[in-house]
DNA sequence: CGAAAAACAACATATTCATGTCATACCGCC
DNA sequence: GGCGGTATGACATGAATATGTTGTTTTTCG
């Protein structure tokens, strides 16, 4: 930690304001360069702030404007800052909504003093710290979108059958690697790629990367 | 905790299974049920285990199917069970697929092993537990995003139209010509197919051929 | 008409790919 | 124990591809 990370709370309930300021500012890692408790009165004094906050805790019940709502407004200004949210709200609306707007994160109320610090040093770490509940908000959205069908147009129809490694050197191919990056993905080197490839090409009859793939391409629509 | 959580393991590499087994089972959380070395293992074992997994901590770059395809195969034999990966990959589009195919969360292997066992446990208690990295990814897609997370297009950015001619120069690359070939197809010289190829390129946003395959690949499954 | 876009083309250079030849190691199997 | 198959890897060479720069001609359209 080079220098402390300098660090902005909004925050309508002075109590917890307090709480949170308390704490977080006597750790080394952090600076509290403003505490505001509303958007309005955050944007009001940035101005004012010593060092311009990189990391900004916000909650979203707020006076006025909403946390969410301020978001935007705040990297207006912030480019580089990140905002995380700490708010009593647990619905999977105000979650995507806050992650729309830009939030970096989304911590409920309960969390511990101790972890939320842990979590706003995961921010500023490139993380996104999420609530157990609020995380699986968020991966059940990805749930069964549009998926890759998990049959295999390849293993059947085939004239001499790929072994596993050869397969997963085709499945590179289709994915648009060069053969550099399908070696750094299995962790083999580039002459072994080329060696895979030298026998997929014998048993499917091809001679190039793009007949390969105009293979596939043929056998998805055919 | 009344009674252990049935955890089943699926990891090619045996030393890091074993790591895996031997710390996570010494703990009184947990409870072993089922090694594998690959889901098609998992999956033929899976009538011998003493009582079906809950969990199931899976590696993505296994011999035969990956560790995403086999999330479906697995939650067709066990509807309750949730799917944790442990990958050393961090790409975005990997964790995509992942989330998309059912995973609960997403880990990489860099994570200490009592980190791991917690995070285990958060998914027991219905959370979503992601290493800092991944966890990113998966906020960010929601950046900017109108409104639900119903389509993920990360290529359904429109792309700048290509011209007549351009998408006859890339009918040529999907029947896998060379360009060459796609030149005397249409009766231009091998730079002009070049040049197509270029613009092409740019417009698409990909740097070689395989690339472009891909993307059409991609776009007639997805 | 005149400007913009598209099509066509040449030249140069760097990277990636296809292919040949060869070698080592492990595994299952008769 | 040898044999075939798979996985791994090195070295080398010519072909194909990617990319930059710079043109001319044709078509499209305000």
């Amino acid at each position: 930690m080079i220098s402390p990370l300098a660090l902005a709370i909004i925050e309508d309930q002075a109590a917890i304001r307090d709480t949170l300021h308390e704490y977080l500012c006597a750790q080394p890692e952090f600076r509290c360069v403003l505490m505001a408790e509303s958007v309005e009165a955050f944007l009001r004094d940035l101005p004012t702030a010593a060092v311009p906050p990189q990391l900004i805790l916000s909650d979203i019940g707020l006076p006025g404007l909403t946390g969410i709502e301020g978001i935007p407004l705040i990297q207006a200004q912030l480019p580089g800052a990140q905002v995380l949210i700490l708010s009593v709200y647990a619905d999977a609306e105000r979650v995507f909504e806050a992650l729309r707007a830009g939030a970096v994160g989304y911590l409920l109320k309960n969390t511990p003093l101790a972890q939320l610090k842990e979590n706003l040093l995961q921010v500023a770490a490139g993380g996104s710290p999420m609530s157990p509940g609020v995380a699986r908000f968020v991966v059940q959205a990805f749930r069964h979108q549009p998926v890759a069908p998990a049959a295999f147009p390849l293993e059947t129809l085939l004239p001499e059958p790929l072994t596993a490694r050869e397969l997963e050197v085709v499945r590179g191919i289709e994915d648009g690697l060069s053969y550099q990056l399908i070696a750094d993905r299995h962790f083999i080197s580039l002459d072994t790629v080329r060696s895979h490839i030298r026998n997929v090409y014998r048993k499917l009859q091809v001679n190039s990367k793009a007949e390969l793939m105009a293979r596939q391409l043929k056998r998805q629509r055919g």
